[in-house]
DNA sequence: AACTGTGAAGTTTTTCACAGCC
DNA sequence: GGCTGTGAAAAACTTCACAGTT
């Protein structure tokens, strides 16, 4: 996990962050003004000195005997996370998942813009999907380097995940998401997280 | 989490199984028969003692000296996760997202078989997606019981996903897995995992 | 009265390091 | 020589409980 461990604050607690910040936003939009340590932690499962504890990493956000003010701490928390400023975002592969995220409308009101969707395949390219137009893997990186693209999502068949991954590292993205279900190796300075629906359901069967 | 902590075996354990098997079945299908806690440990960037002990807690599957014989380990956390059986599944949602989750081909051969996939809007019910014809989601709990489905997936707007749930719930339904960006709440004999990739771009946006 | 922020205590998780086996 | 399985030690994480503030 890269550049985790010279870091004071714990990775855990960072985490937690977007769920706290999520929780929020509800919240504000359900017209709250206020909310305290207890009310976030009734929402999302988590106990309440656990909040007051992660967020206590970042200065004291609250107010003793009221507790915390939404619209303040939303953007305090946007702050910590640097998404007050929108980040632009590649996506390769345009089957139907690259075609799902790409249609999804959720990313842009929370920090994130989709700038391109890039796939290898000839019928594919020169399609508009969403939109956007479906541009060649092979402009992939030039348009990356153009574009100062930090940041993708990777949804490709897992036996391409790890040749398209070093080639956007090598166009200089630092942050991979990444949908196919394999593990793929990237430099300790880029940051990688996994999205594999199945490792979650079969978390949930051992208990069933 | 509940059930979790009757359970003797830490629930962050259970949660490294899946990627055990993912990384397995992959080193199965490069032709490999036998592997090491190292070889796991190097693939999955997790240290070669975490991964002994994890799967010491379900019996000596290794030999010292030689390693792990793949195909008896995977076949050995199938049967500890429960998916050497096939778990039928509904999707609720048949929008963009539900739409991609219907089309996916990589349930199938993981343990997970999609049985339905419902909606609410009169304009989808009916329609042909995938391999599937969109049930109204007022057929949803009798389909559920009648075919006693356990695992859903659901791809509803966020403003919904409390009530499909509890609707879920109610009809039976033990294990859901949630991609609407929302928390929710359900009884404590109900597993509930989420799906957020937002939440993963602001973890990885913190270090850039 | 209600709530935060936080040291201290308690618990969980990870790593170490090595005996035992192939 | 290489590897597992595992107690013991270390580290990380969570909860407790309460002083301090509004």
């Amino acid at each position: 996990m890269s550049s985790v461990s010279m870091s004071a604050i714990p990775d855990i607690v960072i985490g937690r962050l977007p769920l706290y910040l999520r929780a929020l936003r509800r919240l504000r939009q359900e017209g709250k003004q206020v909310t305290s340590s207890h009310e976030l932690g009734r929402r999302l499962d988590i106990s309440s000195a656990q909040i007051r504890k992660d967020l206590s990493h970042f200065g004291g956000f609250g107010k003793q005997g009221t507790g915390y003010q939404i619209e303040f701490l939303i953007e305090r928390l946007q702050d910590v996370l640097q998404v007050n400023q929108e980040w632009t975002v590649a996506v390769v592969g345009a089957g139907n998942l690259g075609s799902a995220i790409s249609h999804y409308r959720g990313f842009q009101d929370r920090g994130f813009r989709i700038a391109h969707l890039f796939d290898i395949s000839p019928e594919k390219v020169g399609l508009r999907i969403g939109a956007f137009v479906v541009l060649p893997v092979s402009k992939m990186s030039e348009t990356i380097r153009k574009d100062g693209i930090k940041i993708a999502m990777l949804a490709v068949p897992a036996e391409h995940a790890q040749t398209v991954a070093d080639q956007l590292v090598e166009a200089g993205v630092q942050a991979i998401l990444n949908y196919a279900p394999i593990n793929i190796n990237v430099p300790d300075n880029v940051q990688i997280q996994y999205i594999d629906p199945v490792t979650h359901l079969q978390h949930m069967t051992y208990y069933l």
